[in-house]
DNA sequence: ATGAAAGCGCTAACAA
DNA sequence: TTGTTAGCGCTTTCAT
């Protein structure tokens, strides 16, 4: 293994000097530092990892929490991790995985033994149980997700609550008058996060806004309950003629099940939903659909660690503004 | 933060007493081990990672390569990487996720700064550019899927082949004579890797051991290639009850285009394919599959990694049988 | 602008 | 069975 005193020599000069011109830590004169990075990449020198760490305290590592349980997205999260782990190399870090199986310990774990200088914690709940320990840990972490008191953390998502009121702007653009949101389970909007909720509320008082009229509701993750649920909508609302759907598990039975019922898509319903572009976009009929910004939550994620590890303040909130993509399931209503 | 000589101060032993009481490295009486573990409660030690690294030259952490491009199927990868990370904390050491975007600058990377202590690689090709890297280095490493040589490597994955054998054997037993494989879209049998192959050499060696007459059809992964290719079966096959389907994209287009060919499954048609449970289970028609046992195959990695770091050895290939799980896609063929 | 030297916290000879 | 001590390879003060 060659290490920084070999260079040194071989450069002919001091091991801090050698230090000093890869770090940019103080000026060294162009002569020394071409020296010096000549001789680096003769003898294909790099620093050793734990002995860096050491001595600076630093590990330029970063460690991200993955949700493994059940209803989990996981292209969705495959997709934050791994544009995580992009940004982080961009910025001269590596990216230790973390799975939420050990709990809390896992994030006590990394950041006492100085394996990770920093956190990015996925899938929080409303009221996580591992919010105490990140508001005390001396690393600083991101939150990818909102819980429900975000004081003394940083927290980023896509502004769920703004891409509820974008879905029913853009039908209320297309003439329509009465809409409903088929949500996710029941049991989504007490437990697990504010996301659902938010979506809601933006729906609503879209709707509110727009003088629509406008219902809710909570949809099991089953062909069946999607099924019902349109049965349900047509009778109890036959002027219904827009749907913001948030399940993507039902995305498709639903759609059959409009069909099966005699309602054309965008025909006699428009169809926005939430849901992965991939899902909207390979349906018998592509559905307009808001995608939750995977790449740029995981890259913005990274860069507000950068900056909390540098010291800079940053913001405690921040709110991806959703972008809607108009495929084939939304048309102006037809009226008479 | 509290280090080694806080401990032993506490204890009243020396640092190295420390060390060895928790590593387990020299003998140590159990009195004195129990002060020790006290004295490590109750001030909440934990090594750091760096020096301990640095004093031992072991970082205990393994790097996973995990692909990104196109074709790839991303829960599948997920779960490797998850059942990697379990098996590595059942063994005290973390997981630190690579992209192969990088390439091979970033196994290289790893190796040298001691980031970690050994390497587990995603999505072999045939001749993959990375193997003579993974040959040279001084690193452990194990191979997920095979390459055209694994002299000198350590690889793992599905006994392909055997599933394509057993998808047929399966078949034979239920009676039916002529059957076809639907593969890979052609480019798949030339670049990536071996697997599609192994899956073409088993199915045609089991049907001709049992006397079946068979053919191969390379598919395209889109609904029209798929449609095509199930008119053409039929066309040049007339007698054809059985089908193995490698195409995980195309399953469920080919389940229709059979339905609206009136081709009944099982009744006309018993399928089986190679795919996830997850999707096999949830078609229409149930699919009778092999799926990549991906949990086993993330845990034996890692325990092939860590018999390499103690040095022990190692079977240079790892071929995990396949189990076929029936469900309602297959049955016995009608004579008549 | 550069060098010398003191650690960073731990492990592992070497001693006893 | 335990203690003493010399590094591991790097960063960073302090000195020049």
């Amino acid at each position: 293994m060659v290490k920084i005193t070999d260079v040194a020599r071989h450069a002919g000069v001091s091991p801090s000097t050698v230090s000093y011109a890869l770090s940019g830590k103080r000026p060294i004169s162009a002569e020394t530092r071409a020296r010096v990075e000549a001789s680096v990449r003769e003898l294909g020198y790099r620093p050793h990892a734990g002995a860096r760490a050491l001595a600076s305290s630093k590990s330029h590592v970063l460690a991200i929490v993955v949700p493994l349980r059940a209803g989990i997205n996981v292209p969705v999260v495959m997709q934050f991790a791994v544009s995580a782990v992009t940004t982080a190399r961009a910025h001269d870090h590596d990216v230790l995985l973390l799975t939420r199986e050990e709990g809390e310990e896992c994030l006590r774990r990394v950041a006492d033994t100085a394996l990770a200088d920093a956190l990015i914690v996925m899938d929080v709940q409303l009221h996580d149980p591992r919010l105490p320990l990140l508001r005390a840990l001396d690393r600083p972490s991101v939150l990818i997700g909102f819980p429900a008191d975000t004081e003394g953390l940083t927290c980023i998502d896509l502004d769920f609550k703004a891409a509820g009121e974008l879905c029913v702007e853009h039908l209320a653009g297309l003439g329509h008058r009465v809409v409903g949101l088929i949500g996710s389970p029941p049991e989504v909007y007490v437990r697990q996060t504010a996301f659902a909720q938010r979506v809601v509320q933006g729906f609503t008082a879209a709707a509110a806004r727009h003088g629509m009229s406008s219902t809710v509701h909570p949809c099991e993750a089953t062909p069946a309950a999607a099924h019902k649920v349109a049965e349900r909508l047509l009778r109890e609302q036959p002027a219904l003629t827009g749907v913001v759907v948030h399940n993507e598990a039902i995305l498709e039975p639903l759609l059959e099940a409009f069909e099966q019922l005699g309602l054309r898509v965008p025909g006699d319903l428009s169809v926005t939903a939430l849901c992965p572009d991939e899902l909207a976009a390979n349906l018998p009929v592509p559905v307009t659909s808001i995608a939750i910004p995977t790449t740029e939550v995981g890259e913005r994620a990274v860069r507000l660690l950068m900056r909390k590890l540098e010291g800079a303040p940053v913001p405690q909130s921040t709110l991806l503004p959703p972008r809607l993509t108009v495929r084939a399931s939304t048309a102006r209503r037809v009226t008479g």
